[in-house]
DNA sequence: GTCTATAATTAGATAGAC
DNA sequence: GTCTATCTAATTATAGAC
C-alpha cells in the first residue's frame, strides 16, 4: 500500500472536543479512505491521522472498524435519499416518466457530489462478505425492487427503452456513476467528472437514453 | 478481513510442476484475488494457496507482489482483445455502427465471462497510484480515445444516443458491466447474471439504447 | 474524552536446505 | 524449482495514565 498521510496532531495534548464532533470527523475521514482503498485497504491509523486524532479513539467511538464503516454507509445513504427527495420534488407535473428522469438525475448528481458511496458499494460487490450481506438486506433490495416496479410499468407504458427489468439496476448505477467512482482514471484519462457541463451533459444524455419516449 | 482458505499443499512435497505451469496457476489464482478484494486487501498467501503453491514462490517467479499484478493485467486486457476481435470479425456488413455494436456486445460478453478485469479496474480507479497511472498510459488512454473518435461520427451520422464524448466511455463501461463487476451483489439481490438470456437481453437493450438510429 | 504504550496478528519479502 | 523458517514492518484492538 502506497504511504499516505502521518500527521498525528502535531502540538496540541488533550483536546476536549466533544464527543459528537470527534465522531463526525472520524466518519468523513473513514468514509473517504474507504471509498479510495477499500475496506481492508484503508487503515484506521491512516483515517485517525486525517481527522486529525489518534487511532484509538476509533475503538472508543465505534467499538471496531467494522463499526464505524456502517456508520459511513448510513450516513451516505441519507445524503443519498435527501439528494433523490430533493429532485424528485422540484418536478413541476410529477408523472411517472418525469418521476424516474428526476431520479436518474439525483443519482447522477449525487454521484458526482459524493463519488465514495459508489465507491465504496463497487469495492464492496466484488466478493461475499458480512458487509455486503447487510448492505443488500438493509438498504439494496427495496431501491432495486422500486425501481423494477417503476421500469415495468415505463416500459408498458412504451417510453422506456427495451432493457429487461433484471438488468436495469445495475445498467442504470453504472452508467450513472462509474465516471465519478473512478473520477482519479478518468482525470488521467484528460476527462473533467467535476465540471457541471460534464454533470449536466451526463445526466441529459442518460435521461434521454433510457426515456426515449419521453 | 474474513477468513479464506489454508490449504498449502497437503501431501506431496517439492513437486516440479514446471516454471510455466505454476507462473500460470499463480497468476489465475492472483487476478481473482485481486478482482475480489483489491490489491491492498489481497494477500500473497492466499493467492499462493489457491494456487496450490506457497507464499514465497510468486516471489520467486514474479520478484514482487506489484509485479504480479501487473501481469494478471496483461493477460485480461489480451483476452479482452481476442474477445473484441473476435466479435467484429463475425461481422457480415462491418460499416461503423455495426462495428461499435459488435465493440458493445463484446464488452458485455467479456465482463459476464470474465468479471475480474472489470472488478480490478473499479478497485484501481478509486485512488491515484503508480498502478493506476501505469493502466492509464498503457492500456486505457488508446482505447478511450478510439471509442471517442467513433463516438464522434456516429453522433455526426445520427445513429448515436445525445451523449456526449467525454462521457460516453465511463457511461458505455459502466452500464455494460458493473452487473457483473459486482455479481456477488447482484446475486444476492436475486438477480442471476450468469444466465446466458441475462447476458444476450442485456447486450442488446444496451446496444438499442447506444445506437438508436440503427 | 484524549493520549501513550503495547499486545496479538498478519503482511510481503528473504535465506537457505533439498 | 520447491519448500521451511524467519525477518521487518504494518495491521486492529486494548490497558491505563491524565
Amino acid at each position: 500500500m502506497e504511504a499516505r498521510l502521518a500527521t498525528p496532531v502535531p502540538g496540541r495534548d488533550r483536546v476536549n472536543r466533544g464527543t459528537t464532533d470527534t465522531r463526525h470527523r472520524l466518519i468523513e475521514a473513514a468514509l473517504v479512505e474507504f471509498a479510495a482503498h477499500g475496506y481492508d485497504g484503508a487503515s484506521t491509523r491512516a483515517i485517525a491521522a486525517s481527522a486529525g486524532t489518534h487511532q484509538p479513539q476509533i475503538n472508543y467511538h465505534f467499538g471496531s472498524k467494522h463499526e464505524l464503516w456502517r456508520q459511513c454507509l448510513e450516513r451516505l445513504l441519507t445524503e443519498l435519499d435527501d439528494t433523490i427527495a430533493a429532485h424528485v420534488q422540484g418536478i413541476s407535473r410529477p408523472d411517472e416518466p418525469a418521476v424516474l428522469a428526476g431520479i436518474v438525475r439525483a443519482l447522477v448528481t449525487f454521484a458526482s457530489r459524493r463519488p465514495e458511496l459508489n465507491r465504496i458499494m463497487m469495492h464492496e460487490g466484488t466478493a461475499p462478505s458480512d458487509r455486503l450481506a447487510w448492505l443488500v438486506d438493509t438498504h439494496l433490495a427495496w431501491r432495486q425492487r422500486d425501481l423494477a416496479r417503476r421500469w415495468n410499468r415505463l416500459r408498458d407504458a412504451g417510453v422506456a427503452a427495451p432493457v429487461p427489468v433484471n438488468v436495469v439496476h445495475h445498467l442504470l448505477i453504472g452508467a450513472a456513476s462509474l465516471l465519478y467512482a473512478n473520477a482519479p482514471e478518468a482525470r488521467l484519462l484528460g476527462l473533467e467528472p467535476d465540471a457541471s457541463t460534464t454533470v449536466t451533459g451526463h445526466a441529459n444524455g442518460l435521461v434521454s437514453m433510457l426515456l426515449p419516449g419521453l
